[in-house]
DNA sequence: CTATACTTTCAGAAATTTCTGAAAATTCAG
DNA sequence: CTGAATTTTCAGAAATTTCTGAAAGTATAG
């Protein structure tokens, strides 16, 4: 088995890019070679297609479970483990995404939560209200995402091409409210 | 000069966060440090403060600067440059969202847009499908973010806050209209 | 059971990233 | 100009991350 030239684009691309969406190259390039594959691979042909070791591939894999973007397949009387996407192209997307703000928002929400509860009353500094800014930005965020990322692919999809009219909305109603001037920018 | 144990907390905080959001450990914390000081630090209080060399410190700047977080002021008579951040805590959260979508999804749509050039019309493959269902999901948060960051951090918030109602009347909507079924999860 | 086909683990090697600090470059007050 | 104050650069050291491959572990067909 040999990969077509654009699944090889796609997934030197996918290691390319794996470093700055949070996983390693084996990681990246799995992943892409899972979602452009017609039939389930195992980690033999993994390690075949990728050049890599076996070892790394069973690493590579248990971190993509972690991620839950894959699944493992088993056919009756073959015991080999066959890695299959887990899920179309937007429910992988919207589980990277769910997987990153955890990794990446929650503790930072943890840690500014607990300053906060540490500060005096009496503690007007700004170093306390830019916490306190960055707590009311997280919390709003948080909130937000945890709503829209739940949603159906179909229904993420409509929202998002609303998006700019909904801004546009947003602005028009704002700029015709009066006493509150758009000073700024 | 010493720091405030918040202020402290914050900073290791945001070292040991930084490689997850695309930066090392003294850019993280050189911002946390830069933001939350109330008058501005040049490069010497920040090594001392960080413990780190004094290059270290001129190469993290410069990386701040390529991300627009910070901008370097200059007092008359006085030839040391003082650090001081870009904007507010929103101006700065925008910023960074604007900068890794740079970073992490322009290249990729990119990609994906030559590839789908280079597909022949007979191609039916799943591969082929799958590179064009990653296109329209790239260009769809492409436009949707670039609509969605640009706006005023006010405007933003007071979208975000809807950000749950606005999803919600569209699940009403579709379950209301006929002929499409709601059947998957 | 047992043999075998497979998967996981993990110590250390390889690759990559980050950091230091001394030297070079730049800036500007006098 | 001059030279002292400051910033930048960058070679190589240090730290961290990733990868290999052999050994240990696990599961199942027969």
């Amino acid at each position: 088995m040999k990969m077509p030239t654009e699944t090889e684009t796609f997934v030197v691309h996918f290691g390319e890019m794996a470093s700055r969406w949070g996983f390693n190259r084996t990681v990246g390039q799995m992943l892409a070679l899972i979602v452009l594959s017609e039939e389930p691979l195992n980690a033999d042909d993994i390690a075949r297609l990728l050049g890599v070791s076996r070892g790394n591939v069973s690493m590579a894999a248990k971190e993509l479970q972690s991620w839950r973007l894959i699944r493992v397949h088993r056919e009756q009387g073959d015991r080999k483990d066959y890695l299959v996407a887990n899920g179309s192209i937007w429910e992988l997307a919207q589980q990277v995404m769910a997987e990153r703000k955890k990794r990446e928002v929650d503790p930072t929400l943890s840690v500014v939560r607990g300053l906060l509860m540490d500060f005096d009353d009496s503690d007007h500094s700004h170093a306390r209200a830019q916490i306190q800014e960055m707590n009311d930005l997280l919390e709003l965020f948080t909130h937000w995402f945890d709503d829209v990322n739940n949603m159906k692919p179909e229904h993420l999809k409509a929202l998002m091409k609303m998006g700019a009219g909904v801004g546009r909305v947003l602005e028009m109603t704002n700029r015709l409210k009066p006493g509150k001037k758009d000073a700024e920018a």
